[in-house]
DNA sequence: ATTATCTATAGATCTATAGATAATGC
DNA sequence: ATTATCTATAGATCTATAGATAATGC
């Protein structure tokens, strides 16, 4: 098998065992099992595990999040808040339970990095496209007077938080919270907008 | 030092290293030398590794709890709401400020426990006085007619949750969100009420 | 000739135990 | 006598490397 591919393969099943068992917890032994080849074979295209780990790391670049910011930037325009954030809560759920490997991967590294690096992590993330765009919403619809007039990054914790919080437990801890994915989106999408939302004078 | 005082310092040291470590990224030699005795002392204590992470792991029963139910109980018999859900998010900021390694801990826990074993561990944790005492108090605020009828569990992750979660970002990740612990405790309360009050028809 | 891979193994580290030694309480 | 602790080490496991072997492309 080529070079190229065979990294591409080592990695996937990289992700699914980091993701499993953490850094730590996953033995060069398991990688050359799960990716079909011998121990030594890893360590041809990847010199030490923490090179590995750091390949798999790079896979995370939000994938696929450019036709959804489309979705909703159309839903922005129309002010469709509701549907705005349907959506974006369903692709939260979407993106924890599709790649449930890749996302147990991130929580561990969130766990086991300095906190220097983490918070270096989290500037980086907030550059991601979706994260500029739903500032960018967020602020334009409290210039409006739609939403209410608190820091923009304290508005998108509180979008964003509690999806993810959930999205977490559903998909990641793999939890039965008592009330189905529909719900929980129809429901967070309606209870956080109320909360955002400013309320007219009685 | 006598068995249980070298027990409890031993356990002491073994919260703050597999909080921060992992189980699996703990070792007994880092263990012995936090706890400044032996390797063997440890292993005499706790026969194997696993006994002392069940003995960590069994100090997480909710302390302190009984003072701040009663505090919140306070506060919901006067119908305070806005005042009972700011102690509330206060007292999850404050635990996960206060007890960081034990919560790093339980957060490994959740990633390193199996579905099913996760599911009975959340079934137990709904069981705890502060869960019981939160579920009795939306349902009655539900069928006063104040908040929402949603599913009573819908509305108590949504009260929970978005807390949780930027807890564990500030305290656990060690994140500045970019807005004060009290900003967020401020603005958390409110909107988190707005949204699961019912709106009067305008 | 180069690329990809393997077997075998070195060297480090990790969990756990055996047996000896010091300190405590009757 | 019992309790607490230590040094020394066994045995397993883990990361990584050396050197040989098979397959590919010019």
């Amino acid at each position: 098998m080529p070079g190229p591919e065979r990294r591409a393969q080592i990695v996937d099943a990289a992700i699914a065992l980091f993701g499993r068992h953490g850094f730590k917890g996953t033995t060069t032994k398991s990688l050359a099992r799960a990716s079909g080849v011998s121990e030594a074979t890893i360590f041809k295209h990847f010199p030490t595990k923490n090179d590995l780990y750091a390949a798999a790391f790079d896979r995370r670049t939000g994938v696929g999040t450019e036709q959804l910011i489309a979705e909703l930037q159309d839903y922005a325009e129309r002010g469709e808040d509701e549907r705005l954030l349907r959506t974006l809560i369903r692709a939260i759920f979407y993106g924890y339970e599709h790649d449930r490997d890749l996302h147990r991967m991130l929580l561990y590294a969130w766990l086991e990095q300095e906190a220097d690096d983490n918070q270096q992590w989290s500037d980086q993330i907030q550059s991601y496209p979706l994260f500029v765009f739903l500032d960018g919403y967020i602020q334009r619809r409290q210039a409006e007077g739609v939403f209410v007039k608190e820091t923009t990054g304290l508005v998108l914790a509180v979008l964003i938080g509690l999806p993810v919080h959930e999205a977490v437990r559903r998909k990641l801890y793999g939890l039965d919270t008592g009330f189905s994915d529909d719900m929980a989106v129809e429901t967070f999408a309606r209870l956080l907008l109320d909360g955002i939302k400013v309320r007219p004078n009685p």
